[in-house]
DNA sequence: AGAAAATCCTGCCGGC
DNA sequence: TGCCGGCAGGATTTTC
C-alpha cells in the first residue's frame, strides 16, 4: 500500500479508538502475518493477550503500539495490508489474517482487523529501544512523546514530515549517490516515507527524470525536491491518502481522494498536466516509473 | 560499501 | 469460457 500518507490516515483512524484499549483475544487466520514475529504465533498472542496500547505511532511507513517501556506490537502493511476497526458483528472481510479483539477504554468492543492480499505485510511484536537523538522515535499527537522506537524501526530514517528531519543533511547525502534520484528518493534508510506514488509525483512536480543520477543534481535542487515531496505527502494525508482500488483503504473502509490530485502516476497516455505531453509508463526495478518525457528530461 | 536484482505472495485484468 | 502474462502503494536479502 500505503505510503506515509495512507499509513498516517491509518494510524490516525486507530489512536482514535485504540489508546487505553485492553486486548482481550486474537484470531490467528494465517499465520504467515505474523512471519516477523520469530518465537511464532502462540508467543505473539500470550504476549499480547491483556496488555494496554498506549499510543499509535508512526515512523515512514511503519505502524507500533507501545503497551508497556520496553515493548510495542509493530505493524508493516507492505503491498497490500489494511488494518480496519470493525464492530464485533459486522460481516467478515476478505484476505482477513489476523484479529485482534480489544475493549477501548470507552468500554467499547471492537475488532481490529489485519487484512492482507498478498501477505508482504506483518504484524510482531519488538522489543524497545532509545533514539540515537533522543528525540521521539515517531509522530504520535495523543500521546505524550517517547524516544522509544521499535528495533526494527530503528535503522529507518527520519520522514519528511518529521520535526527532526534536517533536510540539509538528508541532501547532501543525497548529493554523493551515483544511483538514479527515484531509487534514492526510495531509500527509507536515507529519508522515509515515499513510495511509488509519491516518488513520481514529486519528480514530475520538481521536472527530474527518475533516472537522473542523484550525485549530477545541484544540493539546491535536492533540496527543492525534498521540499517539494514533503508537500505532496502533507496534502495527501489531507485527502486521507491515495486509493485506486481495494488494496488501500483506511480503518472504515473507506477510500482516500488523493488520486484525484496525481499528475503523473497511474496517468499513462494522459496528456501531461503542464506541458500537454503524453506521460509514459516505463518499466522500472520491478514495478513502473510514470513521467512525462517532454518536460522531465535525463540531462547528460 | 554501494548498487542492482531477486524474493516473499495473491488476485485482478486484458488479450488471445 | 479459460488460460497466461503482466501488473500491483514494499522491505529485505542476496549477489555482484
Amino acid at each position: 500500500m500505503p505510503e506515509l500518507p495512507e499509513v498516517e490516515t491509518v494510524r490516525a483512524g486507530l489512536a482514535a479508538k485504540l489508546v487505553g484499549a485492553r486486548v482481550i483475544k486474537i484470531d490467528i487466520a494465517d499465520p504467515r502475518s505474523l512471519k516477523r514475529h520469530l518465537l511464532g504465533p502462540r508467543h505473539f498472542v500470550d504476549e499480547l493477550i491483556g496488555q494496554t496500547f498506549e499510543a499509535v505511532v508512526r515512523r515512514g511507513k511503519f505502524l507500533w503500539l507501545p503497551f508497556s517501556d520496553s515493548r510495542a506490537m509493530v505493524g508493516h502493511l507492505g503491498m497490500s495490508g489494511q488494518l480496519l476497526l470493525r464492530t464485533p458483528n459486522y460481516p467478515e472481510d476478505r484476505q482477513t489474517r489476523v484479529v485482534i479483539h480489544a475493549e477501548t477504554a470507552q468500554g467499547e468492543l471492537v475488532e481490529v482487523r489485519f487484512v492482507d492480499q498478498r501477505i508482504f505485510g506483518s504484524l510482531a511484536i519488538e522489543d524497545l529501544v532509545e533514539t540515537v537523538d533522543n528525540q521521539p522515535g515517531g509522530f504520535s499527537p495523543e500521546a505524550p512523546a517517547s524516544n522509544l522506537i521499535p528495533v526494527v524501526v530503528a535503522h529507518i530514517s527520519r520522514d519528511l514530515l518529521d520535526p527532526d528531519f534536517d533536510p540539509k543533511t538528508v541532501a547532501s547525502k543525497m548529493s554523493k549517490r551515483a544511483s538514479g534520484i527515484k531509487r534514492v528518493l526510495l531509500d527509507q534508510k536515507l529519508l522515509s516515507g515515499i513510495g511509488n506514488i509519491y516518488a513520481d509525483e514529486s519528480l514530475w512536480l520538481a521536472k527530474l527524470h527518475y533516472d537522473q543520477p542523484a550525485n549530477t543534481i545541484r544540493v539546491s535542487k535536492l533540496l527543492e525536491l525534498i521540499e517539494i515531496a514533503k508537500q505532496v505527502l502533507e496534502r495527501a494525508v489531507l485527502q486521507g491518502g491515495t486509493s485506486f482500488d481495494e488494496q488501500y483503504k483506511n480503518v472504515n473502509g473507506d477510500s482516500g481522494y488523493f488520486s484525484q490530485s496525481l499528475n503523473a502516476y497511474g496517468q499513462a497516455g494522459k496528456a501531461c498536466p503542464r506541458c500537454g505531453g503524453q506521460i509514459e509508463r516505463k518499466a522500472w526495478a520491478n514495478r513502473g516509473s510514470h513521467f512525462c518525457p517532454r518536460c522531465q528530461r535525463l540531462k547528460t
